[in-house]
DNA sequence: GTGAAAGCGCTAACAA
DNA sequence: TTGTTAGCGCTTTCAC
């Protein structure tokens, strides 16, 4: 293994010296810089990070923690953020909370403290690791957290598809998902949307009833076929469905095509998210386009502020970005 | 920050015991070990796996590399790596190549010798990473590969897709993809397909035309839907379209739908990978499932094997994993 | 602008 | 079974 002592003396130079040429610093003569960059080069030297790191405390990696990692929406989520992180010139780590529990239930974390960073979502069971780094959480909605957090436009954006549904001349909406969140809770934001859906529909004065007006199914893609399979099985005689995320949508598409039902005809149909496969359903499938985007790039750029400034002591701040109605098949009428 | 040594201190013996202690190793009294775990616990220790890896030389990490990191396909296939790695006590740090490349085209990843191994899947260029880590390439399909390799059965499976379109009555097969690779390449696998396909074709005795039997489209779901319009707008003809991946399927049912072509009973079509979305779609889809989970049990003991046994001088490996036909309305006739 | 020395937190050898 | 010592490769003082 080549190391930075051998870069130096090829160079002519100390380690100190190669070092400060390798990163850059422009205390070092150009002459130099250039010499030792060669070297390194001609040597084919490779840093060792966990040196690096060990010495100044960083690693350049941030954890992007998941209890579920499964899935079109955790998976898109995910890689927007390792491509976000890369581009800063950072790098990714990518973690199950369930690997994070032992056979007790008891947190072992050990591992963490190499990243410089947490990204959390649906992580609260965490809260050793989280607490113990920077942290920003994602579709959190917790009041007074004391992280970070990026959220999805729940609230707004809910409510701008139960409007178009109103305007597409729905009036009997029915909400698919449910109440109460799962053990698992995959839950935060499912419960935000689920409460705004209802305000929307009273405010637009449509008949709305806590116990019919939901379509209470498990929160996955299954759950949707089964909400798909009970509109027309129980003749709910709802003609437009909110679902609060797409991979709901896309099973509810599924599970009333399974009875024939033609959507939007027979009832219209609108999701949460904005995932690539709405595009190439059949339907298409109209949407809430939340834009990960910016969500990912809010989320690195809190948690390098934090990084880079750990004494700061700033209060925990929300950001919540913006979304997009996209009209498509489901909901054209 | 609590240390090795705070622990140590707080359990009266010395920081090796500690270590000891903390690693399970046996020499250590159960007492002692207790004493330390709960010195440990109480400190709120966390171990600096930056300190101990650069005094083991091992990480405990494994970069996934790969070129684009986009779509279902890849990012559940990541996921499941992920798992795997976790499975193990192992984290996997996620890496697109993409980013490896600086504005000149030349690599630079100094960044690597940090994770352990390097498990790459469409990573050809970053040459300089993998020849420098224990590797394995995944759908590479290389003959005299210096890296192990760990691939989906291309062959075996596509002439199965083949032989199930056959005994459902298709005799005028088309294959949607096309021969020459992008430059991106995403096409070792497709390759791979496309020569299978023709020659089970060739095989049955199906008339096959090396012009005329494929429908050139590019490698993705948009490249699906055009090839779907093309069937219909071209009146190509086949009553059974092969399709290399299920996202291409995908896009040919969309495309199809667009024109109001029925599937299966104006033309069969099926796919190969086996994602979820093949579950939802309408009509569901026919597919050559890849047993995935065999994947990436495989590549990373072949991996781990590796990385445990530098010296061994083990010939690289190839393993072929399994497949399933899931037979689904897509072809169902 | 460059070098010498110290030390980040951990574990492997060796000694007791 | 436990402790002592040394050092992994790097960056950061502090001198010069």
């Amino acid at each position: 293994m080549v190391t930075l002592k051998d870069v130096a003396k090829e160079a002519g130079v100390t380690a100190t010296t190669a070092s400060r040429a390798l990163r850059g610093m422009d205390m070092v003569t150009p002459k130099t810089t250039h010499r030792v960059l060669a070297a390194a080069e001609k040597l084919g030297y490779r840093m060792n990070i966990s040196a690096q790191s060990l010495r100044t405390g960083k690693s350049g990696t941030v954890t992007f923690l998941t209890a579920g990692i499964d899935g079109a929406y955790f998976s898109s989520l995910a890689m927007r953020f390792a491509a976000e992180l890369n581009r800063q010139g950072m790098h990714m780590l990518i973690e199950s909370s369930k690997y994070l529990l032992d056979d007790q239930g008891n947190e072992r974390d050990m591992s963490y403290l190499f990243s410089d960073g947490i990204i959390g979502i649906n992580a609260k069971h965490a809260s050793k690791a989280l607490s113990s780094h920077p942290s920003v959480l994602l579709e959190d909605y917790t009041l007074d957290s004391p992280y970070d957090q990026v959220n999805a436009p729940s609230q707004a954006g809910t409510r701008a598809a139960i409007r178009h549904l109103y305007e597409k001349g729905c009036r009997r909406i029915g909400l698919v998902g449910h109440d109460i969140p799962p053990e698992s809770n995959p839950g935060a934001s499912q419960q935000v949307r689920m409460l705004a859906a209802r305000h929307e529909c009273q405010q637009l004065g449509l008949e709305f009833d806590d116990e019919h007006s939901l379509i209470s199914v498990p929160w996955s893609r299954d759950g949707g076929v089964e909400a798909g399979h009970r509109w027309a099985d129980d003749r709910l005689g709802f003609d437009g469905l909110f679902c609060p995320s797409d991979g709901l949508a896309l099973g509810v598409l599924r599970g009333l095509a399974d009875r024939g039902v033609a959507v939007p005809q027979d009832v219209a149909v609108i999701g949460f998210d904005g995932i690539e496969d709405g595009e190439y359903s059949v339907p298409t499938l109209s949407t809430i386009a939340v834009d990960f985007t910016s969500m990912a790039q809010a989320a690195v750029a809190l948690l390098t502020h934090r990084i880079n400034h750990p004494d700061e002591e700033r209060y925990p701040q929300t950001v919540t970005v913006g979304y997009r109605l996209i009209e498509r098949e489901s909901t054209r009428r």
